[in-house]
DNA sequence: GCACATAGTATCAAAAAGGATACCGTGACA
DNA sequence: TGTCACGGTATCCTTTTTGATACTATGTGC
């Protein structure tokens, strides 16, 4: 079991949301899931995906999401070695949330891609 | 400015899931957010609400909150004094982010109220 | 033998987040 | 004068998260 982020929350009003959050807040997280929506993806898949990620942070917070249940990491006994990771029905149920944040920040925040897809016209 | 979660997410696909996170992310921001849904609230209101929180905790993440602009903290010149929070225009915009929480945590975390409401049937 | 691809592991360090506790300023009231 | 209510602030400390970098194990092919 990861991190606990409220010893206790006494389940007040509003615990849930925290409670769901500390599964998914850790750095990269969101952003994993939301690959994972499209399908299983292997290790380097995934970091293609994740600029700048180093490779401990990804295999960190890949086996948090793995802890709580919210991945399946698959093992292929082959060399080289091959892993695959795809959500649960458990994460899977996560779509909600992952798109509402996704829809939130489309809508609210400015998020420039520099450069690589729309040449700057808007940067 | 508060702490920047990514230094440049190159906007890949799903960045925006990690920006919107970054924002509600930091410890009791969730609930505290799922509170002033209902309304406007004040300091010791929302303390509250909240078991276990320190002061410091409260008001630093309140400050944060509003350096984001989901919140609007107004200040009344009074004696004692009387501070009033309550969520930003932009802030009441992360309603379907915050239900999608809610509504992921209700239904999959086992979240006990440990007495209080239920007697210790479930405990 | 060496190089390769793959998915890591190990180790140390820096940065950030959160905790604990005491103290503070203001006007009002007894 | 002291006490109160209120919303903090100050200070020091602990814990957690993230970063950087080098190294690893395996079979295969040259």
């Amino acid at each position: 079991m990861p991190r606990v982020r409220h010893k206790s929350l006494d389940c007040s009003p509003g615990c849930a949301v925290e409670a769901t959050l500390s599964l998914i807040d850790g750095k990269w997280k969101g952003v994993i899931l939301y690959h994972l929506f499209e399908g299983t993806l292997r290790f380097n898949e995934l970091r293609k995906r994740l600029p700048n990620v180093t490779q401990r942070m990804l295999t960190n917070q890949l086996r948090e999401l793995e802890a709580e249940q919210l991945i399946v990491r698959t093992i292929f006994p082959v060399v080289p070695p091959k892993v695959e990771y795809c959500l649960s029905a458990r994460g899977r149920s996560l779509e909600p949330v992952i798109m509402a944040l996704k829809a939130w920040g489309d809508a609210n925040l400015d998020l420039t891609k520099p450069t690589e897809t729309q040449p700057a016209t808007a940067a």
